[in-house]
DNA sequence: AAGACGTGGAT
DNA sequence: TATCCAAGTCT
């Protein structure tokens, strides 16, 4: 892979392979700007399978930047819903507005232009002009950290920013005029299908004979992510489910927490002690935070949840409130079933109204 | 530059 | 069960 007409092999193989051995995504079909930016955004930190469904739904509803412009951030939140990094979302309407307002509502096609926007970095902007127009731009994400540190035989903890220099810069020198989009493609979808992290199927690999790592290392020790360790952290939460006649106290979940934008059960981290004193928290904490005295229920649900580095086990308590008035604040209401199924939340907030569909 | 951000699948 | 991590970005 040294000089170019390696590159030049090397390209011809993984397109040749490509060709036959792509997979019949959504899209791929029709490869403008606009719907290469959603699968884009909605693929970072997710699997293919996950976001196909959510795809086909978010561009029925949404077509066009200027339908998603002038949609709420709500209901874009709301077609979002379980396919978490809401920021995602919330970036990506906040893009769409400045796009109707900066580019006349056409998806940028510079990529300073494209970088600038809310949610795009360096790897979106690259992927989603190489494979909606063909511009060669490079790319690199995990699958390419992984083939690339493979074909280089690169040993350096892959983590470190010397160690991603090098690596973009091995990126710019695969991609040229000839077919980019095609080939970043090819270059991700090996690394998913036959270059992937425990099993790597070498003996398929249509540029086996390029890998540096194959003769001379083990594949299967690349890349080096260095050993640093996530402390993970155990934490007990309650959510209290207040009702009052048919509906349901909910708040807003703020900036500065988890799910910021969608809807959510009160939920306070819960106390230790005996099972009296516990209740007599719980009601406490329930008045200060809702402003609602509350006539406290049996836990109906206990869920297990993990939410970056924290595990959390929620328990789940049904409250009645007859009397009192919600606190006076934007981020709190009441909201019937047929409310709650209309509003974004999180995934354990779902199953929480699912629970009570059933009940 | 290390840590936050969601969720579900794989080992 | 615990841990890793998947088409990253932002702070």
């Amino acid at each position: 892979m040294q000089d170019s007409s390696d590159r030049t092999r090397f390209r011809q193989r993984l397109l040749a392979w490509f060709d036959k051995h792509q997979r019949d995504l959504p899209w791929r079909k029709n490869r403008t700007r606009y719907r290469i930016w959603v699968s884009e955004i909605m693929l970072q930190q997710t699997q293919v399978v996950t976001v196909i469904d959510y795809f086909q739904r978010f561009i029925k509803r949404f077509p066009t930047v200027k339908s998603l412009a002038a949609a709420e951030e709500s209901e874009v939140l709301k077609f979002w819903e379980g396919l978490g990094y809401y920021r995602r979302a919330r970036q990506m309407h906040a893009a769409a507005i400045q796009i109707v307002k900066q580019h006349n509502g056409r998806f940028p096609d510079n990529f300073d232009e494209v970088l600038a926007l809310p949610g795009i970095g360096r790897y979106s902007a690259g992927a989603i002009l190489s494979i909606a127009d063909d511009q060669p731009l490079p790319i690199l994400e995990g699958n390419t950290v992984r083939v690339y540190a493979r074909l280089m035989n690169f040993q350096e903890d892959v983590t470190k920013s010397a160690s991603q220099k090098s690596l973009w810069a091995f990126a710019d020198t695969l991609v040229t005029r000839k077919r980019p989009g095609d080939l970043n493609q090819a270059l991700m979808e090996l690394g998913s299908e036959i270059c992937n992290k425990n099993t790597p199927q070498c003996m398929k690999c249509p540029v086996a004979s390029f890998c540096l790592s194959l003769q001379r290392g083990d594949p299967r020790q690349l890349p080096n992510k260095g050993t640093k360790r996530v402390r993970y952290e155990a934490l007990h939460q309650i959510a209290i489910v207040i009702q009052r006649r048919k509906r349901y106290a909910i708040r807003l979940c703020g900036p500065d927490e988890h799910w910021t934008g969608l809807w959510d059960f009160p939920r306070f981290t819960a106390h230790t002690g005996d099972i009296a004193d516990k209740l007599k928290q719980v009601t406490q904490e329930t008045k200060q935070r809702t402003g609602l005295s509350v006539q406290l229920g049996k836990p109906f649900l206990n869920l297990k949840h993990a939410v970056t580095r924290y595990r959390i086990e929620l328990d789940c308590y049904h409250a009645v409130s007859v009397e009192g008035r919600l606190r006076a604040q934007q981020d709190l209401r009441w909201a019937s079933l047929d409310e709650l199924q209309e509003l974004a939340m999180s995934v354990t907030g779902r199953k929480i109204v699912r629970h009570l569909m059933k009940a």
